[in-house]
DNA sequence: AAAGTGTATCAAAGCGCTTTGGAATGCGGT
DNA sequence: ACCGCATTCCAAAGCGCTTTGATACACTTT
């Protein structure tokens, strides 16, 4: 059932038909109604490329995905993410697009995303220092948000971003409260902005407590539990091990956890964790009490929100930037205890 | 750039300069050769849509997720799964379109999705028994496959699955032949039809010990960590506990280790878990010596190949459906031990 | 009665591609 | 010199929609 034949059905011109349900105000209502429920009954949608070639939209947004260097990492969080902004899409009839891409071909996938016009725009993910795609974007004329912020870029530029400086000040300042001197921090990969941002913040913390950084306390990498597991299980084994531990995700938060297990400490009595929870719907933080002392910010909210701006942004293109900085919410489980002596 | 300026600037037709591209035989080579350089020099790539309406294909294809009851949950394996998927679609030039749909427009989604001839195939996610879906889709006609088997229907179509009652039976078997009678099991939702089968492998293997099934030790619901930890927490507080867990995805076995870890025992020595691993790249199940004893089976590998037996449907969609079933590798790890008397 | 004003509808062009059904060109064979 | 026969290329139709610019008609208004 195309257009031509419901509007023969209707005795219409393609015209009233396709303005009826566009909502235009040209149609007379009782032409309008006699027309929504004729498509509806015949189940008849508009040809998806067909309007989109007529009124050059896609209704479509992409989403990239670079597989880094190891080739197989999936980010966890990315189930969530797609969830929140897929909800919003659906509101705002538009359609969700992914794509994978190695990091060498990320220019040429861009560009062809747009010559190939199949995105209205897209979502930057985990975005680097100085991140080269904002450019790019920019340059040929692709609609975007970022999931984060590009520190160095000079671009004005839309983006939501979690305050990991101050989450991770703020959540060393809470182990060094405890007694805590030795804090070891499981990072991410630090090639990755949020990275850096979170070790400048446990840096100023640490300094600001006038205590010297170690280095052997310090990892960064792809945020697995494999990967908490063997840092930690590494760092309890040394002659002066940590005794707190500050953790990027939790998920890496639940290797190192494992860790402690291991050799027969318990958390929040033996060792303290604290880590960044995206709120995962799979890996709850526990109900009541939270498992783990955590700075918390919904991974799935952000992928709404950043939906919704990016949503706006194709239809206002001229509009301004927006840039919206959420602030984690610090809670306290039972990860973490003070320093015994 | 379009193919009508690309055509005037190499003084071609756009006939040509399409079959040169298209890989057409009635283009000369050096013809060709040309074109394609042009091609790349201007970065044109043909548009999308413009491309789909005429050959009447979308070369896309959907991943309709269904949201439960709960709204909320979003499957922990859903990442892994579709970055398998995504390779073999970029490697046969298909784009990969999600859509989010809660359960009770269910239907009214696929055949707008079918109406607007948004994507060429789908994949039907986590099938329930006697799932509904399949009959519809045939009768819209719309190719698919199914991760996983829906058991009942009596139609003819293509599927991968893992031999989840198997996999169980033999799971159950090996704690059994460990000496535990007491064995909990911690199932999915028990609408979806690898769930029913995993059930009916660990009953069988009970039955066949010559022993009594509890169903204070059988539990099923969404699988989250929280979910394993409350259940084994739970259990575990019973005055009769049980002295092994069979789980059904390491992240509630995640929760069931946190259980064990609450009260001081330790898994493999004072309790066994045996749990299902769908080999999440972010979830590793240890390097050297696996954590759990697990039955495994990659679900990105499972997202790779049926991505192909859609294509493969797609372009021959006269061809027999073709049925896959793997099966898991049992691994053991050192959650499991020896009952203690 | 003529002119003006909405209202409701329509025919046709155009979006950028593929593909059908020719047409022009070059070349060997008679 | 003429006739096939490939080879190489092209003009134009068509995919299903939106949208422009008109048209037909029923009312006021002067």
């Amino acid at each position: 059932m195309n257009l031509k034949e419901l509007s023969q059905l209707l005795g219409l011109s393609q015209t009233t038909v396709s303005r009826a349900l566009n909502g235009y105000p040209e149609v007379s209502e009782a032409t309008r109604a006699r027309v929504v429920k004729a498509a509806q009954t015949h189940n008849y949608s508009p040809n998806t490329r067909a309007q989109g070639l007529a009124t050059g939209h896609s209704r479509c947004i992409g989403h990239v995905i670079s597989v880094n260097d190891s080739g197989e990492m999936v980010n966890p969080i990315f189930g969530d993410f797609m969830a929140g902004a897929g909800e919003t899409y659906a509101a705002n009839g538009y359609d969700m697009m992914m794509t994978r891409v190695g990091a060498q071909d990320e220019a040429e996938t861009y560009r062809t995303l747009k010559a190939r016009g199949a995105v209205d725009g897209l979502v930057v993910h985990a975005p680097r220092n100085n991140d080269d795609r904002l450019p790019l974007l920019t340059e040929i004329g692709l609609p975007f948000v970022v999931h984060g912020r590009s520190t160095g870029s000079t671009l004005d530029y839309s983006w939501l971003d979690v305050n990991n400086r101050r989450a991770f000040e703020d959540a060393t300042r809470y182990l060094l409260s405890l007694g805590h001197q030795r804090i070891a921090f499981i990072n991410g990969h630090e090639t990755l902005d949020f990275a850096i941002r979170r070790r400048e913040g446990h840096v100023r913390a640490v300094q600001e407590a006038g205590l010297t950084l170690d280095p052997a306390l310090m990892t960064t990498g792809e945020m697995t539990e494999e990967y908490g597991h063997s840092n930690a299980s590494a760092m309890l084994d040394m002659a002066d091990p940590p005794s707190a531990f500050l953790v990027s995700s939790i998920i890496c938060a639940v290797g190192v956890r494992r860790a402690l297990d291991d050799r027969g400490l318990k958390p929040g009595r033996d060792a303290s964790i604290v880590t960044f929870d995206d709120c995962l719907s799979y890996l709850g933080n526990g109900t009541a009490t939270p498992v783990f002392t955590a700075m918390q910010s919904s991974v799935r909210a952000a992928g709404a929100t950043l939906a919704q701006m990016l949503i706006d942004r194709i239809q206002n293109p001229r509009g301004p930037h927006i840039q919206t900085l959420w602030e984690a919410e610090f809670v306290v489980g039972t990860s973490t205890g003070h320093l015994k002596d």
